[in-house]
DNA sequence: TGTACATCAGTGAACGCGCGTTCACTGATGTAC
DNA sequence: TGTACATCAGTGAACGCGCGTTCACTGATGTAC
């Protein structure tokens, strides 16, 4: 049976989302060019005509995580404009993001995407210092605005804010879903908050 | 040549502290029997007079790394007995081992450990979940002894710890050693200690 | 003290398997004339 | 409107490779007699 055409563009882009849902089922080790061609319909040379290789449909991947993290920031900063509520609301969507795409922290712990390649260790900093950076901007306009303390260092805010997840996070997929990452979410922020807001 | 006889209580120490040191230098994917067997100086098939199958080895690295994980904690307990100083050393010895020993955050971020099947990220839930409560044990003899603030369960504040380092880890290896981890620990446990003692 | 024997760590050839990738092909679709 | 042709997504067979594991073997070591 042969699977309809498709322009590249359009499979390019399902090829990217079946790969992080494969990831999400079971790790980055069952991503492999013959499920991944099974799940799109396709036979496996047939991932040839749209990446050039694995590694590019890797790479195709990490784009899609950059877009959905930044997406957060853009959303609440566009719903508010008080920095402290907006790195609250930001910690949510991101507990949300996790739960709802396992794949996420499946790809940014993976210890494979670091160590087997240095450029792709590199694009993993590039997007987890995009994202702080980022953090990193709301927290330094609520110094300015006087809501945030200044005598520390945005970055180092930024850095304790993901901290507020990233190890319930891997508690959570450890446990296989029984660790209560909302529950410890919004105790760590009750903090985290007041240590920080003037 | 053929290597030299070992007792195997011998030979699985050396196996295991190999496994650790491979992982280091490589990560979880380029631990094979093969190159394990290879550092041991045996051929591949020797490993199996000391060990069912290479998931026994993973076993067996695991253990390694709890071994060492729990010492720390051990070793600030005997040498301090005020809490919150505790704490602040039990950080630095972290930094220090992560630092010195990158195989462990290469495990512990493993998605190929969680998932490839469900007793061995039991096993690891199980290693973090044991330093954790060992970490809220030193936070609660703190709060009893009227040190740190006791509003926030122990719990909460024991993850929160982890997480003055656990991202900073990330990007120490996914920068590839250029991000300060030792730095940024020093930061946050300030803003860390402050918001928690009384 | 010397010999026969059991133990068991180490060997090397062989295995089946799934992996990523290639390549010559097919055949539907859209365009030029 | 009809025909010839170029384009290009999809196919299926084949590849070389490294993987984990098995098994019958070897031969050094320690023990029993």
């Amino acid at each position: 049976m042969r699977a309809p055409k498709q322009d590249t563009a359009v499979r390019q882009e399902q090829i990217a989302q079946a790969a992080l849902e494969l990831v999400a089922e079971d790790g980055l080790k069952s991503l492999s060019v013959a499920s991944l061609a099974e799940r799109v319909g396709l036979v496996p040379s047939g991932l040839y005509r749209h990446f050039k290789d694995k590694e590019a449909i890797v790479d195709a991947v990490l784009d899609l995580i950059e877009r959905r993290l930044l997406a957060n920031v853009t959303a609440v900063c566009e719903e508010e404009s008080e920095p402290l509520v907006c790195l609250r609301q930001l910690l949510e969507r991101h507990v949300w993001l996790i739960c709802d795409n396992t794949a996420i922290p499946k790809v940014v712990f993976s210890d494979q995407i670091f160590t087997s390649d240095r450029a792709k260790a590199a694009r993993l900093y590039q997007i987890i210092s995009g994202y702080l950076r980022k953090v990193g901007g709301l927290i330094e306009g609520g110094q300015r605005a006087g809501s945030i303390r200044d005598d520390v260092d945005p970055e180092t805010l930024s850095v304790m804010f993901l901290g507020l997840i990233q190890p319930a996070a891997i508690l959570w997929h450890a446990s296989g879903g029984t660790f209560d990452l909302l529950h410890h979410a919004d105790r760590a922020w009750h903090v985290y908050a007041e240590s920080i807001s003037l």
